[in-house]
DNA sequence: TTGAAAGCGCTAACAT
DNA sequence: ATGTTAGCGCTTTCAA
């Protein structure tokens, strides 16, 4: 336990360690950048000097001397509708993603607006940003362009423009649903949506599902509807009775509502619909939405993860000259759980009523 | 709009600035910081040739001069069994908070460990450390020390020493939900809790309410029982089902378990227990979830936003030199609803079934 | 009330 | 393969 060495880290510049392996300042500054090349033994007196001093070089000065700040900047705006613990998982894997290439992560928030993207360009406190929750037309946008910096979206918005962007192809993922509900004979199939406020305020990524769903199904010859709900009991409730007033034969339904889900199932249960015997059910959720319920849920998950590691490695390609500009889509994976099954049959296509070690990525 | 202006901030340095308004550059310093008298006259000319050219300061070379980064750094863990939605509210909320001090918020992530704060606090990255979600033998909190950062806690350590730590007074909010249940003439009455991990890792808070409610109740002369629950629908209908085995009588029961709410509320239906006819219920958990459910909850609202901007104001007073050491705990304000009633009166005792606006903060 | 100038700790030419 | 050194843009003495 090297105390004395960490105890006064605070005070400890390159002009030490320097002294204490007996080499030039610029020495130490390319043994540790690795922007030069630097003989073996040399190489290990700096480091042994950098670990016995505890050495950690100041962010500020580094940041003047070479304009890199190597900060990343996100912005997360938490617009209503959207789900809170997805926003969350995405900015903690790129937070972690970001500490592997040497970058740290500023968190902005939606409040300070445009103004917070230029104060912090300007000011170097950031090399790159991160938009979360991007609107279709998002005011963020020319402002990265005017300030020139390295950007990337985490959702799409309508005119990308030179930057990068990723999120779950939720089209294809819309396309999914309506196709595993059709290959189980279903006729008559039904979306749960998000708020309607979603759809008029940001539509991207909610809108897109329900195109891909409605025109995959009709493709596939089957008679779909789509109903917003707020994400309340009373609002599921609403959605289903409207769905099962209107079309009587409904027996596959799409959600896309976190919040929906669990009173979703519960409705379906006091209407005395069972699932998966009378409706089969498939949600594009996280696993952890989708494992909560009972039966467990067929679904498409949310891969929050990949979303968040995927936009600092575009950001980072910005950082490194390489361009990289457009959309990453994320493929949609369909876990097939007991919620959906074979219409009529009364029983699930794979894996039993309780899902467990045989659930399936298809 | 001053295009021109903003479109060439990156490159405004504090030396143009003075040129701009025919001063020196210490002039423009001090009339930034304000830490020297500037006559009204040369004042205005530099906040005039600020704006003009859209100077914004380099954030490095202030840190480097100054050795204040104005940069506050929160850890968040992460942990499971924690509720996501409130993590994140207390998040935004110091973001904001910091903010309007002129601080910026550097995320770090649990899986850095100590060596996260030791290298934010050597590089000078940030001023001062904020950590999320501690435990009560935090390995972090050494290091703060040994590091000598200013440090605040959300939720209490075990060892606070010379640190500063907010929390909801979780201890009162168990009493607060006892006397409640007891004023209505409830004589039998149950916790539902957190999962048994929470209760064993990190105990703090969980352990406090557990604490604070069996304590009240023996003191009200009632008979109460504590159960952990995983927050899963099945561990939710075992948690209820054991409370109804053991003690029939059980008319009152309070929950501390944001995702048990929904399932709950819906077995004691199943179970035929009217809500808050048959069995009165209080939670301890966000208003959103409170208000998810129907009838709507009587509850104890975590104060999220009050605790972010509360951890803010106490690092900036450690910033500025003001001790203010010791735990802030926030008092428990109960919100009476339509899911607590008298017992054997069939009706609530405020507010009506369906909540609505005479829902009334005691 | 204002200016001049010496660093802050580091990087990246420019040397050798 | 390594050393020397001139800044990076700002704050803050020290002078006036």
């Amino acid at each position: 336990m090297p105390s004395r060495a960490e105890g006064r880290a605070a005070g400890v510049t390159i002009a030490d360690v320097a002294a204490h392996a007996g080499v030039s300042m610029s020495t130490v500054s390319y043994a540790l950048s690795g922007k030069r090349r630097i003989s073996g033994p040399t190489r290990e007196r700096v480091m042994r000097a950098v670990a016995d001093l505890g050495y950690h070089p100041h962010a500020g000065a580094r940041s003047l001397a070479s304009s890199q700040s190597n900060v990343i900047a996100v912005m997360v705006p938490l617009r209503t509708g959207m789900y809170v613990p997805v926003i969350m998982e995405i900015l903690m894997a790129m937070t972690t993603a970001a500490r592997t290439h040497g970058k740290d992560i500023l968190l902005l928030t939606g409040d300070e607006g445009t103004d917070g993207v230029r104060r912090v360009a300007a000011s170097g406190l950031a090399d790159a940003a991160v938009l979360m929750d991007v609107e279709l037309h998002d005011e963020r946008i020319p402002v990265l362009r005017e300030m020139s910096m390295p950007a990337v979206t985490v959702g799409l918005p309508s005119e990308p423009g030179d930057l990068a962007s990723i999120d779950l192809d939720f089209e294809a993922a819309g396309g999914v649903c309506a196709d595993h509900l059709a290959d189980l004979g279903h006729d008559d199939v039904a979306l749960i949506g998000l708020s309607a406020g979603v759809y008029h305020r940001r539509t991207g990524f909610a809108a897109r599902t329900v195109s891909g769903f409605m025109n995959r199904a009709r493709e596939r010859g089957l008679r779909a509807t789509h109903t917003p709900c707020d994400g309340t009991f009373d609002s599921a409730a609403h959605a289903l009775t409207r769905i099962l007033d209107e079309r009587p034969a409904t027996s596959g339904i799409v959600v896309q509502n976190e919040e929906a889900v669990g009173p979703l199932m519960n409705l379906l249960r006091q209407f005395g619909r069972g699932v998966p015997q009378d409706v089969s059910v498939v949600a594009i959720c996280p696993d952890q939405v989708a494992l909560q319920t009972s039966p467990r849920l067929t679904s498409v998950p949310i891969p929050a993860e990949e979303m968040g590691r995927g936009a600092i490695r575009l950001a980072m390609a910005r950082l490194s000259g390489r361009p990289m500009a457009g959309a990453t889509l994320i493929p949609p994976r369909l876990v097939v759980r007991g919620s959906s099954g074979a219409r009529f049959t009364g029983g699930p296509a794979v894996g039993g009523a309780l899902g467990g070690p045989s659930d399936l990525p298809v």
